[in-house]
DNA sequence: CGTATGCTCAAACGATCGTTTGATTCTCTG
DNA sequence: CAGAGAATCAAACGATCGTTTGAGCATACG
C-alpha cells in the first residue's frame, strides 16, 4: 500500500480491492483498514459511515469513467455519417481504459457485482447520478437503430449491458500471449467487443 | 411459507428467496429460518453448515435444470441438419421454464450472483459439478462454428453467457402486458434470446 | 508560547453473526 | 406399550461486525 497518498485515498484503493475479491458485505472494515494501513475508526471520520464508503469507491471512477464517456459519445452524437461502431467505442473505450489502468483496474468487477445484486438504495445511487449518462447513449442507439421498437431497443441494450458488464469485470485477470503489447491488446479487445454488441444490436 | 413441505425443503426455498434477495452473505440464519418457519439450529442439523445450504441451494436447482438441457441436447448434438438455434434452445429453454416456475423463479438471480461473485470455493464446486455440461455445448459450438478459432469462440460464449444470465436473472419480474399468456410470452423470449445470442456467436 | 483544529489512536460499545449444546418432543419399530 | 432414534426447541457460546468514545498527537495561527 502507498503510504504516501492520503488516508482518504489509501482507504477508497484498499476498499476497492477488498470490494472487489470479497463483496460489500464480506469485506470488514478491520480487513480493509489493515490492508491501508489505517486506523479502524479513520472510516467512520473521514467517511461517515460504511455505506457512504462504498458511494464514494463509485463515485472516484465512475465520475471519470462516465465523463469520458460522454466526451466521447458528444464527439459522434447527432452526426450523420456516425454509425453503430463509434456510439459503441464511445461506451467501450473508456471503461477498458479504465481496466487497463493499473489503479482501477479492479472497478469494473466491484461494478459487476453491483449489477448482480439488486441491491435498491445502491441502484437508486447510481441511477440517481449516473442515469443521465445511459439515457444519453440510448437516446443515439434510437437515432441509429429506427426501425427496433423501444422495447426490443430496450431488450438488446440490456443484453448487451450485461455482456459487457460480465467481459469486462474479466478483463486483466486473462495472461495475456507473450510480444502483445497492452495497447494493442486493449485496441484489440474493444474491437472484439464492439463488434459482438453490434451484432446483438443491429440484427434483423 | 408452505407448512406441509419437509423442513429441509422449506429451509430450500427461504433460502432460494432471501439469498436472491440479500446475497450469500448478507442473508442470516435467523431471517431465514424466520421465514422457513424452522427452529435456527435446523440448518445446522440439516445441512451442516451455512455454506454446505448455498451448495445445497444450487444442486436442487441445477441438477433437473443441466439434466434437462442435456437431454435436449443429445437430441440434436451431432446432427448433420442441427442448426446454431437448436443448440441454443436446447441450453436457453430449461433455464427459462426454471424462471417461468414459481418456485424457481428465484433461483437465475442466485445464479447470477454466484457468476459476479468471483468466489472461489462456490465457483470450484460449480466446476466440479457441473462443468462437462458447458464443455458438452461447448463443442457443439465449435463444430456449428467451424471458422471461430478456439479462443475467439470461448470469447463470445462468455459474452453469450454473460448475457444470458444478466437477462434471465430479470426474468419474470417485468410485468407482461394483458392477454398474452405465460407461455406464449416465454416462447416470444425464448425466441428472443436465442436470436440475440446466434447473432452474437456467428457474426464474421 | 498558548491554544485551536484536524487527525490518529487504542479501547470499548451493543448488535448480530454461525454454530453448539442439552433437554424435550415426536415417530416409528419390535 | 416401551424404548430407540430422529427431529425440534430455547438458550447460550465465542467471534466478528459497524460504530462511538475520549485521550493523545500534530500542525498552524494569534
Amino acid at each position: 500500500m502507498n503510504s504516501s497518498a492520503s488516508t482518504k485515498e489509501r482507504i477508497l484503493t484498499a476498499a476497492e480491492l477488498l470490494f472487489a475479491q470479497r463483496g460489500f458485505d464480506g469485506a470488514s472494515l478491520r480487513q480493509l483498514t489493515a490492508a491501508a494501513g489505517v486506523n479502524l475508526a479513520a472510516v467512520n471520520y473521514h467517511f461517515g459511515s460504511k455505506d457512504r464508503l462504498v458511494e464514494e469507491v463509485f463515485r472516484r471512477r465512475l465520475d471519470t469513467l462516465n465523463a469520458h464517456r460522454l466526451a466521447a459519445l458528444s464527439k459522434v452524437a447527432g452526426q450523420p455519417d456516425t454509425t453503430l461502431d463509434d456510439v459503441l467505442d464511445a461506451f467501450i473505450r473508456p471503461a477498458l481504459a479504465l481496466s487497463s489502468d493499473g489503479s482501477g483496474s479492479l472497478f469494473m468487477r466491484v461494478l459487476a457485482r453491483a449489477f448482480a445484486e439488486h441491491d435498491d438504495t445502491l441502484r437508486q445511487f447510481l441511477s440517481e447520478n449516473y442515469g443521465h449518462v445511459m439515457r444519453q447513449f440510448t437516446a443515439e442507439f434510437a437515432r441509429l437503430l429506427p426501425k427496433l421498437s423501444r422495447e426490443e431497443l430496450y431488450w438488446r441494450i440490456d443484453l448487451v449491458t450485461g455482456a459487457l458488464t460480465h467481459a469486462m469485470s474479466g478483463f486483466g485477470m486473462i495472461q495475456r500471449k507473450g510480444g502483445v503489447s497492452e495497447a494493442a491488446h486493449r485496441e484489440q479487445t474493444i474491437a472484439h467487443l464492439i463488434r459482438f454488441a453490434a451484432a446483438g444490436l443491429s440484427h434483423p
